[in-house]
DNA sequence: TATCTATATTGATATCTATCTATATTCTAT
DNA sequence: ATAGAATATAGATAGATATCAATATAGATA
C-alpha cells in the first residue's frame, strides 16, 4: 500500500502529468488531443503517459489510429483513503 | 493550489519522507528519535526534514538541544480536498 | 500497396535527487 | 569556559528525471 502511494505521489509530482490527469478525469482523450492542450513535445507527452499508465493511474483503449487514455478513479480513491487514514492515525505515547 | 500539490506530491514521493510523516503524525518527535527509526544517516535525515518543512508539511519547535518536528494536518487536508475535487470533476463534452 | 496519422522508441543532455563522509554550528550543562 | 549532544552545512557522487530532435512503428484508408 505505502509503496504504491510513493509511486502515485511520484507520478503526480510533475505539473505536466498532473495537468494531464486533470484533463483526462473529465473524460477520456487521445494523445493528440492532450498534445494540443500542453506545451510539450509529442515524445515527452508519450513519456508522461507511459509513466501514468505504468503505475495504473491511467489505462488506455484503442480507437482506430488513436489511443484514448482515461484515469482510474479507484486509484484516486486509494490515495484519498490513504491520506485520510494517515491524518487520523492516533497519537500515541509510544515513540520508541 | 495546483502548484502546491505538485510540491506536496514531490515531497511525499520518497519512502523515507513518507515514513517520517507517518511517524510524526502520531505526535511530534525530535530528529534523534526519528533517526533511531530509520536506516539513513543523520545528514540525510536533516535533508529530508528540511524538504518536508520547506513546503510546510511539517513545522518545528525547539526544546533545548532538540528540535521537535510535527506534521501540519491542514496540509494533509488540503491534499485530500484537492484529490476529492479532482475525482469529482464532471465529465464534459468540450475537449478542445 | 502506398501513404497518412497517431504513437512509440532512441539517443543525447542538462538538471535534479538522495546519499554519504567530514566538518561546522548551536544549545545545555558542568 | 569547556565539553557533549543535537542538528546543519559543505562537498562529492551515482543515479534518476524531463526534455528534445530524429526516427521507427502501427493502424486506417485511399
Amino acid at each position: 500500500m505505502k509503496e504504491n502511494m510513493v509511486e502515485y505521489f511520484k507520478v503526480l509530482s510533475d505539473s505536466n502529468r498532473l495537468e494531464i490527469v486533470e484533463l483526462l478525469i473529465k473524460g477520456q482523450r487521445c494523445g493528440c488531443n492532450l498534445l494540443s492542450n500542453l506545451k510539450i513535445s509529442q515524445p515527452t507527452l508519450s513519456y508522461h503517459l507511459k509513466m501514468l499508465s505504468s503505475v495504473g493511474l491511467t489505462s488506455v483503449v484503442r480507437d482506430g489510429n488513436m489511443i484514448n487514455h482515461y484515469v482510474d478513479k479507484d486509484k484516486i480513491n486509494e490515495m484519498i483513503a490513504f491520506l485520510t487514514e494517515l491524518r487520523d492515525l492516533e497519537e500515541t505515547s509510544c515513540k520508541i
